[in-house]
DNA sequence: ACTTTTGTTAACCATTTGGTTAATTATATG
DNA sequence: CATATAATTAACCAAATGGTTAACAAAAGT
């Protein structure tokens, strides 16, 4: 009664392939072949599963934009105090790029290019939560006197900008400090509490 | 004498196109015809006056990702404080990129995908004023007890990332926080002073 | 067992794409 | 003016590319 036989293990294959593709060529460098051969799999296998190159591109891209939005309504919601709460995202969010470091740089630059593709529904759908209750954090805690004055928009902005950043930069930061691979997971690593600490510091009254 | 013609006009129509499709499209999006019909000539004439599409790309990316690096060498040599130093320059960097929006995504991109085409070379041509003397004067204001101490890598990395990762996030923005284009702008013109007085906020003892 | 459905393949196709050629026009230059 | 040189064009080409087809193998359903 499924509609596809058995394990679709072949399934499995072409989309760990084509995420490999896509988020190292992007949508216009990333060649149907390549995807077919990385799959082990014949090229017509992919237009057997998935119609054609922009829908298994937009199964890709929405999936992998979807990592870009952890589930940090229920750390909102906590009874951490808002200092807390910015040590939470911050650590909790470059430790997801750094597990998928590509990420920020292939979500941003396909949301440019393609700005079609359905990601204004798609992430419309996925917006209120988070960044609606952490603006709200934010106003509570000016009102309360626990920071200064600040548009709730430049703080969020400072957070990700410092969390993200880096690892969209990464090639350039490497080639104008001299450092390497290794120093670099270090310096990432470090920014789990220094970037929070950085933030928290300048807001704090 | 000299090795095209006259006033080699066409020349200036086809870097025109180029930069225009390249920033908009990158290397592997961009279509040689797309160039030609934007400079209004004939295909044929690309390659008369360029090798072909690489030899295009590299000229317009190098001469794009030089914007990226404003002479900033003379603003560190001023007898400005290390404050004033860092509101300059936050100032000036965040108002070249308002010129050219989209040059740091196009750049950080090309940059990820094409790590061969010989920006390194190139990179590290440009970089040992700027950054060294920077670096430098932050670890001159940690020891006169300007400031707290922090790795001057972190602190460089946090400038530009508030300043650049905006303009890369911009669709996101845009859709995450309801803001139009109009609104982003003014946005933008307000970080100007504002990510260099949270930094010194930040940093400042 | 056999028939229908699903999975897979090789060969094929039309279009796009970067690039070339040879002929033509414009521009200097003696 | 004549002639060499530079600029420009239309037509062409081979390779790459996304996608299709038809035949075949493997399961599933009966």
């Amino acid at each position: 009664m499924a509609k596809k036989g058995k394990d679709t293990n072949t399934e499995e294959k072409i989309l760990n392939a084509a995420r490999q593709v896509f988020i190292e060529k992007g949508l216009s460098g990333a060649r149907m072949q390549d995807i077919a051969d990385k799959a082990e799999i014949n090229k017509a296998m992919l237009h057997y599963y998935f119609k054609n190159k922009e829908m298994l591109f937009k199964l890709i891209f929405q999936e992998t934009a979807g990592k870009l939005f952890p589930h940090f309504e229920k750390l909102m919601d906590s009874d951490l105090n808002f200092f807390d709460k910015i040590r939470s995202i911050v650590a909790s969010y470059i430790d997801v790029i750094i597990q998928n470091p590509y990420i920020p740089l292939f979500v941003m630059n396909e949301m440019n290019k393609n700005p079609e593709i359905g990601m204004k529904t798609f992430f419309e759908a996925q917006k209120p939560g988070f960044v609606k209750k952490f603006r709200q954090a934010i106003e509570n805690s000016i009102e309360m006197g626990l920071i200064e004055p600040i548009n709730p928009i430049h703080l969020i902005m400072n957070m990700f900008s410092m969390c993200a950043f880096p690892f969209i930069a990464k090639p350039m930061i490497k080639i104008l400090t001299g450092v390497e691979e290794e120093q670099f997971r270090n310096l990432m690593e470090q920014r789990k509490v220094l970037v929070a600490e950085f933030i928290i510091n300048s807001i704090k009254k």
